[in-house]
DNA sequence: ATGTCACAGTCCCTGTGA
């Protein structure tokens, strides 16, 4: 089984790359973040002509979360269980494999309200995990837009005092971990980056100026059965790429 | 700190978010 998570910046622009991607990849499994788009909008029969199932919560302009998936998906979820206006979060069973696809909000300053409401967002999300059912695998991919060590920020210097790598959320990070989950790419990579960000701005990726934001947690067991995890960089090159790039999980299962 | 990208509306530029 090979699981995937992308943070794609507009699932409307970035479609030509996303089709491809899947063509040549083939995951079973795709967690997709910031599709832009409304579930209108949401390509669900072109997905199913390339092989995969899909489960959309799409609020428009910003945000906007998806499933794809070719081995199943059943029992669709969205959002958390309370009046959170955002698209941020959606839930699904996939070959029997509970996964969810996150965008935790950005946070913007450390003195900003989305700061507090990125803090309760991923606190309510460590709730929702601590209550799963134990006796399914879990997958919990995305973009957390927070670093969760210095090893995941090119030069921890320029972050000082920014968000994604203060310490109330990387101790957000350790409350789900606790619930007995396992940062699969850095499990399995414990001296490389593994950045899965980089700014447009700067020529940021050619300098090699990366944050590793877009991750994997999966539950103990299924961490034994994980054969690789890496990040897709060939995807952040080329003709208009997202500004992050997939990473991906591989098991024996 | 900012050499970019994507969105919507003010609609071929500007403000906002990332």
């Amino acid at each position: 089984m090979i699981v995937a998570t992308w943070n794609v910046n507009s699932l409307t622009a970035r479609w030509p790359r996303v089709e491809a991607w899947l063509g040549e990849k083939r995951p079973d499994v795709v967690l997709v973040q910031e599709t832009k788009q409304n579930d209108a909008k949401f390509p669900f029969q072109a997905l199913d002509a390339l092989g995969y199932e899909s489960a959309h919560y799409g609020q428009g302009q910003w945000n906007g979360v998806a499933i794809l998936s070719r081995i199943g998906l059943e029992g669709v979820t969205r959002g958390f269980d309370d009046d959170d206006p955002e698209a941020r979060l959606v839930g699904a069973i996939c070959g029997g494999v509970q996964v969810y696809s996150c965008y935790v909000p950005n946070g913007r300053a450390l003195d900003n309200p989305h700061y507090q409401y990125k803090l309760q967002w991923l606190a309510k999300l460590a709730d929702l995990l601590e209550r799963r059912d134990r006796a399914r695998h879990v997958v919990v991919g995305g973009d957390f837009n927070v670093a969760p060590s210095d090893l995941d920020v090119y030069d921890p210097s320029v972050f000082v005092g920014l968000t994604h790598v203060s310490e109330p959320e990387r101790a957000a990070l350790r409350v789900i971990e606790a619930t007995g989950l396992v940062d699969l790419t850095r499990l399995l990579n414990p001296d490389e980056p593994n950045y899965s960000w980089w700014d447009y701005r700067n020529g940021a990726f050619h300098r090699g100026w990366g944050l590793r934001i877009d991750l994997l947690y999966v539950d103990r067991a299924l961490a034994d059965q994980a054969t690789a995890s890496y990040v897709d960089r060939e995807s952040r090159k080329g003709e208009k790429p997202s500004d992050h790039a997939p990473v991906v999980g591989e098991f024996s299962l």
